[in-house]
RNA sequence: GCCCACAUAGCUCAGUCGGUAGAGCACUUCCUUGGUAAGGAAGAGGUCACCGGUUCAAGUCCGGUUGUGGGCUCCA
């Protein structure tokens, strides 16, 4: 029998017999490894240990330690589950079971919905199911046989129609359960050691709302228990940092279930952390040559009709009418975006190509009706303020232009150390616009992204549908990823609402216009920073700064006065004169992720000092005044501002209570 | 909007088989006046989300509404 060729991914070549299987190929490498061995990769695509190598094939062994190899684990497990359900659940009919990020899934049609207790005793069934160690076999069928084969499956039967004409149908089959799959899969069912259960939830047959409703269990599995429990760990983190757990705990906002849902509440510290970012982002804005605006948060049905949105998103607007007398009912619809303002301020005056780029930003309180389910907390509210701006410019402006944005996108992720990812996405099915309009938007996206120099990738068909996009993802403290930022081209609006500018040849042309925004919502952009700081803002955006701690009560008024004095210069600084001994006022403010605690007894009180806690340095020393507020403004990227809010909280008023502002 | 679960004091939660509502923290008052992560005592606080039904009797069982959570679909 000759020998072939079969290239390792090292570059080396392997001689091995003409009808060698990839374990063969694995146990010629070495014994360990082919023990190891969980399945093949043939030339990029994954493979079973016993499929056939070709000559000059390439094969990379993968073993347990590799990370396509979780994803070949994970689907196994679906498929185990599924052979538990079967077990437990005759009558279940079957559709899908992948793996996804983090485990897999497996889509069911069952008489009732799965129950905590159902979920124990699949969990149960399965970990029989692993210890026998049962062999995953392939087979293959034609299409006839196939469908045949999952008579009274009609998912699975809607999947083997979908197929390409021809194509082998590959199953596989572990103890009593046989699934259609296109594999591979991990030798035996012993191998599925560390795995758990975690969740039931439906979900649409094919994603389609139109389509049945389907009942999902979710599962996770991974090599070893190590990885199971550091997943969970995981998990747990992300739950101890959850927005809408620290915003109860500190303060920062609330829901009220009169006011209706999603419609967040921002509770003073809230508010301060959310101005705070404005006049941060406000102040670099200013410096790039935007101005601001302010504009309705309502406009006549007229408006959304001329824009689109009437026709778009009218069942995601509020639409209200009101009686104007006369028996005229006219209609209003609350703002879901802020362009038609900026476009009428553009539209208040003869613009000339001298005055483009114009370059508006507006602090934009939008409302959208979204959908009940799909609300979180601040992350997706019904009400929240984007970091709007739309720049007017001439066709040789954009690409500038947007360069200028992804610079600013630079400058604001920097800040918070986030590292971030570009999508283009592309034209949508439902959308405005000529295709040539479509091409030529979606390139200069694309070409600004190359000379600014940052890598993207393609999402087809996500664009708005008034033009294309690029959405920016950042990354946060614990690697989850969330869109913020979005630069748009628009072509659409400047026609429908018949915007020009005159040329310098004197003739009418119409300008670009861009739409962006840098966090996107203000208000979910504060959501990811509580997250991402799992509370402990940096000193220069948490709310309260810093907290006064005064040993016995004889030092409240020392404690106020120094707290007066900060606040004059705009220190944020409470004062926690309860009669509570000051071990229990520090751990408070720990508790409350306060940068700083000045504790003031007797010593500092005679020294005219304050003896600095750091939240998590600890005892810092006694410093004077000055030196304290140096430290409170170290590396803040806004200026030493105004009096603050706090010190004369919850105080009856005295007007000797004012201080002159000296600062 | 769809599927499932949940809703008890400001917060976090107990509340057995349907029989007049419990704790800790927070709050108020008093004692205590202290040196870097929670001193002591007492008190006040609830139409058990809302509406309806079953029952001699409902926080508890049933239906609806609102809100919340986990997913699906959606996200201008």
């Amino acid at each position: 029998m000759p020998d072939i060729q079969v290239k390792l991914p090292d570059g080396s070549t392997k001689a091995v017999p003409e009808g060698a299987t990839v374990l063969d190929v694995a146990s010629s490498i070495g014994s360990r490894l082919a023990a190891a061995a969980v399945v093949g990769r043939l030339d990029g695509a994954l493979v079973d240990l016993d499929a056939r190598v070709r000559d000059g094939q390439t094969l990379e062994i993968l073993t347990e330690s590799s990370a396509a190899s979780l994803e070949v684990l994970r689907h196994s497990a679906a498929h185990v589950m599924a052979e538990a359900v079967k077990d437990l659940f005759p009558t279940a009919k079957f559709a899908i079971g992948p793996a996804v990020e983090d485990g897999f899934y497996y889509d069911f049609d069952v008489d009732r919905p799965f129950t905590p207790e159902d979920l124990s005793a699949i969990d149960a069934r399965m970990r029989e199911i692993t210890a026998e160690a049962l062999p995953f076999v392939r087979g293959e069928l034609d299409r006839l046989e196939a469908l045949d084969a999952f008579e009274g499956q009609p998912y699975k039967q809607e999947l083997i129609s979908g197929l390409p004409e021809g194509e082998t149908i590959s199953t596989y089959t572990q103890g009593s359960f046989t699934d259609l799959c296109r594999g591979p899969h991990i030798p035996d069912t012993s191998r599925l050691k560390a795995f758990a259960l975690m969740k039931v939830a439906g979900a649409y047959w094919r994603g389609d709302s139109g389509r049945p409703m389907l009942q999902r269990i979710y599962g996770t599995a991974w090599w070893s228990q190590k990885d199971l429990d550091a997943y969970l760990t995981r998990l747990a983190e992300a739950e101890r940092r959850d927005h809408r757990k620290l915003g109860r705990e500190l303060d920062l906002f609330s829901f009220n279930e009169a006011a209706g849902a999603a419609l967040p509440l921002y509770h003073p510290k809230g508010a301060r952390v959310l101005r705070l970012l404005q006049e941060w982002e406000r102040a670099e804005l200013y410096r790039r040559g935007y101005e601001e605006l302010i504009t309705p948060h309502m406009y006549k049905a007229d408006t959304w009709k001329i824009s689109g949105h009437y026709d778009y998103y009218r069942d995601n607007m509020y639409f209200f009418e009101i009686d104007e007398g006369e028996g005229k009912v006219a209609e209003y619809g609350i703002k879901p975006m802020n362009c038609p303002g900026h476009i009428f301020i553009y539209k208040s005056d003869v613009r000339s190509y001298r005055d483009l780029p114009l370059r508006w930003f507006e602090f934009g309180t939008v409302y959208r009706h979204e959908l009940s389910g799909v609300v979180h907390g601040l992350m997706r509210a019904r009400g929240f303020t984007q970091d709007d701006a739309h720049v007017f410019c001439t066709k040789e402006q954009v690409v500038p232009e947007v360069k200028a944005m992804l610079d600013i996108v630079e400058w604001a992720m920097g800040s918070f150390g986030f590292e971030y990812t570009a999508e283009v996405s592309t034209r949508p099915e439902h959308s405005v616009g000529t295709d040539e309009q479509w091409e030529y938007a979606t390139e200069v996206l694309m070409q600004s992204l190359n000379e600014w120099g940052l890598p993207y990738e393609i999402n087809p068909g996500d664009g708005a549908f008034y033009g294309p996009k690029i959405d920016i993802k950042l990354k946060d403290a614990i690697g989850r990823t969330w869109q913020c930022a979005t630069i748009q081209v628009d072509f659409n609006n400047p026609q429908r609402f018949g915007i020009t500018y005159r040329t310098a040849d004197n003739t009418e042309e119409q300008p670009f216009m861009l739409h962006r925004t840098i966090l996107g919502s203000m208000e979910r952009f504060f959501g990811i920073l509580i997250e991402h700081y799992a509370g402990a803002f940096p000193v220069w955006l948490a709310p309260v700064q810093a907290v006064m701690v005064p040993i016995a009560d004889r030092h409240n008024g020392y404690a106020h006065e120094t707290a007066r004095k900060l606040a004059a210069f705009g220190v944020r600084v409470e004062v926690d004169d309860a009669n509570e001994p000051m071990r229990a006022k520090i751990a408070k403010a720990q508790a409350q992720k306060v940068p700083y605690m000045l504790v003031v007894g007797d010593k500092e009180a005679e020294a005219g000092t304050v003896g600095v806690r750091e939240r998590t340095q600890g005892d810092l020393g006694a410093m004077e005044i000055d030196a304290f507020l140096e430290k409170v403004y170290e590396g803040s990227p806004l200026p030493r501002a105004y009096p603050s809010a706090g010190a004369l909280v919850g105080h009856p008023v005295e007007m000797s209570d004012f201080p002159e502002v000296t600062g």
